[in-house]
DNA sequence: GATTTGATTTGATATATGTCAAGAACCATG
DNA sequence: CATGGTTCTTGACATATATCAAATCAAATC
C-alpha cells in the first residue's frame, strides 16, 4: 500500500471553493475567509487504498475533504477492525487526534481524493481572533458527537434491515446535499466495510440489501445504487 | 418527576475543589481559574430522576459534574431509547446540544446530584483569551468523540460477555480516577440501563453477570459489585 | 410494618444473525 | 484477451441473544 502524497504547492482558494457551505469557512466574511485560506497551506493527493493518517501517528492537523471519500477505522488489539465513519467532501476529519495529540483511528482513501490540511495550532490561533470560526469549529466537533450517538442507536437497537435503510438513507442525504443524485449513486466501499460500519458479516449485508431489493425499496447491481422509495425506505424505519 | 431544581447563590469555587484536575480548569493559573470560576455562575442540585435537560430544550450551557451521577438517553421515533452514556463527578456533559443549539439528548440524575453550569457564550468568550482554556475545551470534546467510537467498536463487535467486562472495567477506572476504590462500588443504574447502553436487554445482562460471577471474575449481589480479578477479566478482553 | 410496585434472576423456547462453504461475478494485471 | 484474485451472492446449518413467563427479591409508600 503505497504512501504516495503529492503535495502541490498551490493554495486552494476556499472563496472559490464549491464546498463553502458545507465545510469550515461558513458564515464569514471575505476577509476572514481569506485569513482561513491562508492557513490551509496545501493540498495533498490520495490515491485509492493511501493512508491519510494512521492510528499513533502525531497529530498536526484536520484536514477538510475536498473531492473523495475516505472511512476512518478503529483497530482492537486482538485483530478485530470496526469502520467509525465514511467521509466525503466539504467534511473535517480527524477531531479525534485533538484528545491525546494522537490519532486514534486511521483514515484511508476509498477513492482518489484531495484533501486541504489545516495545521490545528494555527485553526486554534485564527478561531481566538474569528468568534464565527471558533464557533463553528465547536458545532463541527459536536456534530459528530451526535453522529456517534446515532450510530449508537443503530448498533444498539436496530435490526440489520433497518440499519441498512438508515446507512442508506444518509448517504442519500449527504449526496443531495452535495447536489448529487439522492436517488442513484455508486457505493464507495465492499459490502465487508459496510458491514464493520454497521455491526453486521458482509454475508447478512448482502441478504439484507437482496431483501430490499426484492421489497423494491432499491436497486442494487454491485455497487451502483438506486433508492426507488425513499419514503417508504424512511416510514420503514419509524415504524 | 418533580423537577425541583434548587439554585443556591453560592458560587462554586474551582480553586477548591477536589475535581479540578478532571474537569475543565485543567492547566490553568490561579489567575485564570478565577475566570472560570466566575462563569459557573451557579450550582444547581437534582434529586434521582430530576432531568438535567431534556432533548429539544434550548441549548444554553454546559454543565460539569459536581457530586452524583447522570446518565443521557437518546429516544427514537418508534419509542425506543438508548442510553448513551454515564456520567460521573469531573465529567462535562451537554456537548451534543452546540451542534443545533437544542439537546438532542436526555441527561437524568441516576442520584441526588449536584452541577456547576457554565453558559456557554461566556465560556468561548473566555477560552478566547485564554488558549489553554480553549485546548482543553477541544480536548474534551475530542475525548468525548474518542468515547463514542470505543462504543461503536463495543456495540458493532463485541459479543455480551466482553460488553460487560468491558462496561465494568470502564466504571472502575473512573471510580480508581477519582480516588474511589477500583475493584469495589455500587452499581447506579439498572440492569436495563446497562442493557441499553451495551445494546443487550436485561435479561442477558442478568445472565451475563451471573456467567461473570460463577467465573469467577466478578461478585455482584444487587448493585454492589466487587471486582475480584481485574486482570483477568482485562485480558479475557484482549484475547 | 404491611403492601404494592418495580427490579432481578432463571428457565424454556424462538429468532436473527453468524459461520462455513461453494459458485458466480467482477476487476486488475500481464 | 486471458488469468488470478477479490468481492459478492446464496444455501445450509449453528449459535448467541431475544422473547416470554414465572418466581424471588428489594424498595417505596401508606
Amino acid at each position: 500500500m503505497q504512501q504516495s502524497i503529492s503535495k502541490t504547492s498551490l493554495k486552494i482558494a476556499c472563496s472559490s471553493c464549491n464546498l463553502r457551505e458545507l465545510c469550515l469557512p461558513v458564515n464569514l466574511s471575505p476577509a476572514e475567509v481569506a485569513l482561513v485560506e491562508n492557513l490551509t497551506q496545501q493540498k495533498r493527493s490520495f490515491r485509492r487504498g493511501d493512508y491519510l493518517y494512521r492510528s499513533g501517528s502525531k497529530f498536526q492537523s484536520l484536514y477538510a475533504i475536498r473531492t473523495g471519500f475516505f472511512k476512518t477505522q478503529v483497530l482492537h488489539e486482538d485483530g478485530r477492525e470496526q469502520v467509525t465513519g465514511f467521509q466525503m467532501a466539504g467534511e473535517i476529519i480527524g477531531l479525534d487526534a485533538i484528545s491525546t495529540d494522537s490519532h486514534t483511528c486511521d483514515a484511508i482513501a476509498l477513492e482518489d481524493s484531495e484533501v486541504c490540511e489545516m495545521p490545528f495550532n494555527s485553526l486554534e490561533e485564527l478561531s481566538r481572533d474569528i468568534p464565527s470560526l471558533q464557533h463553528h469549529l465547536h458545532k463541527i466537533m459536536s456534530r459528530e458527537i451526535v453522529r456517534d450517538q446515532g450510530i449508537m442507536l443503530l448498533l444498539g437497537s436496530m435490526r440489520a434491515e433497518e440499519r441498512l435503510g438508515a446507512f442508506l438513507l444518509n448517504l442519500s442525504q449527504r449526496y443531495a446535499a452535495r447536489g448529487y443524485s439522492a436517488s442513484s449513486f455508486q457505493l464507495r466501499m465492499t459490502r465487508q466495510e459496510i458491514g464493520s460500519y454497521l455491526g453486521l458479516k458482509l454475508e447478512t449485508v448482502s441478504r439484507t440489501l437482496s431483501l430490499l431489493q426484492q421489497r423494491g425499496f432499491i436497486q442494487i447491481r454491485n455497487k451502483s445504487l438506486d433508492l426507488l422509495d425513499i419514503p417508504g425506505l424512511q416510514s420503514s424505519l419509524k415504524a
